[in-house]
DNA sequence: TTTCTTAATCGTAATTATACGATAAAAATA
DNA sequence: TATTTTTATCGTATAATTACGATTAAGAAA
């Protein structure tokens, strides 16, 4: 019982960094997120200015990045301001750096 | 031009770090670096009878952790050994661990 | 009120991913 | 040699991703 208790402590964790990683799989949203990084604050069309993709492209990695937890976003009148979401952040720190400490551990 | 050349560089080290996550990015593929991590080798037959997919899922799983140079493959007769690859998973330490210091630095 | 701006969503097309069974190839075994 | 074992690959179906332009909705400005 115990050992069905961590399988599912452990499965829910693979998918959830799975999430994250898969949140992280694209370069445009890696560029997105430091660019957010870069800056305390932002909108979908500074990021498209930036970028080489149209408005409704970036809008939907702005919508993955949210979906996944990572960042955050604020209605300021017509625009929409996004910014990192620190809550998220930490969890990808702590799940991905988790991950490699434990194939480092057994591996390096 | 310092900063163009500069510009390619991070460029190319996004690209990287989205392939890596990209190889991260499905339950699957955690499961077997995991498994892999348990032990210093491993069968495809092994790592099919431990999770709920079909051998040629698994072996297309394989293939693109392979291919993002997170694991290596070397036949023994008539059966294939994986295991980690310790470059790549260096690789996959770098530069996850650079992504959350660089997003955690201005974020949290 | 009308027009403009901004971002989300819709519709769509093309590509990629995921999964499976079936098959093929190669080595081991009978 | 014939059979078995193991894994990669093929063929295929379905779903998801990625990208774009067009449209919509909501607030700001004229």
């Amino acid at each position: 019982m115990a050992e069905t208790k961590k399988l599912e402590i452990e499965e829910s964790t693979i998918i959830r960094t799975a999430a994250i990683a898969k949140a992280l799989g694209h370069p445009a949203r890696i560029a997105i997120l430091k660019i957010l990084a870069g800056q305390n604050s932002c909108f979908c069309g500074d990021i498209t200015e930036i970028l080489p993709l149209a408005q409704s492209t970036v809008s939907q990695h702005l919508k993955a990045l949210k979906d996944a937890g990572l960042i955050n976003g604020t209605v300021e009148g017509v625009r929409t301001c996004y910014c990192l979401n620190p809550d998220g952040i930490k969890e990808l720190n702590e799940f991905l750096s988790r991950l490699s400490t434990d194939l480092m551990s057994t591996c390096c």
